[in-house]
DNA sequence: CACTCATTCAACAGATGGGTTGACTGATTC
DNA sequence: GAATCAGTCAACCCATCTGTTGAATGAGTG
């Protein structure tokens, strides 16, 4: 059994991993817009942002209405609550640390220590 | 500002966009792993494996110790919760919603409103 | 010194992603 | 019936991703 957790966990993911299209939701969270309105603050082309749409829309994070003849988007918040689920599972990981690391601190409070490196760096 | 919460998000999103290092995460929370060991469950190559892991190492992820001949990788929470963190500033979609839902009610008995507009962003 | 072992590196192939442009759709309006 | 408008579709380009195989690395062992 090697990964079966959510088959759309794949498409929410890779859809979350373009900066273009987290814009696009984060716009969304401040209300309902046209594909035209999202496409807009992105120097891309109509066509291109259409692609965009489709990719979050068949992730499921969002959804769209057919008006007349404007396409209406809205934030589809399951698939974000999804992906939330996926990483809280993991979040023991980082709020036990926290507390570890408090630990150490008031510890090393004592005794100097380098710095340990909470962040990634850029290679 | 227009995405720029972490330069990693992009990078962690995409890792985690793909089943076999989703497993990998998976694997590495249940304690340290060797590059071989992850790969072991997944009929690809250790070269395939090992770009797996880089991956992951790159997007911060997962942290790697050599010791001796052997990578012993182990989670690196920090870039976990910065995912989480994202997904979390939309976490009212999905659980307030109801409550929006409720007061909306609530307060159209008195006064009809037309739409709350939810702003967020100051990132 | 050659061998083994865990892993990476290099070169390659094929698939997918994101972008473009240009044609198409389909309801409205002149 | 032609023009307009929002958006999609199709073809194409190029970059990146995922996988392969085979050689290289580098420490420890016989």
């Amino acid at each position: 059994m090697v990964e079966s957790e959510s088959p759309h966990l794949s498409a929410i993911f890779h859809a979350l991993g373009d900066p273009t299209r987290r814009d696009m939701i984060r716009d969304l969270a401040s209300g309902e817009r046209t594909v035209g309105d999202l496409a807009a603050p992105h120097a891309i082309s109509l066509a291109a942002a259409s692609k965009h749409v489709k990719a979050l829309e068949s992730a499921g994070l969002i959804r769209r209405e057919i008006r007349w003849r404007t396409h209406i988007c809205h934030l589809n918040p399951g698939a974000l609550a999804a992906a939330h689920d996926w990483l809280d599972s993991y979040r023991r990981f980082w709020t036990d640390r926290l507390d570890i690391l408090e630990d150490l601190l008031r510890q090393e409070d004592k005794a100097p220590k380098p710095k340990p490196e909470p962040e990634g760096d850029a290679t």
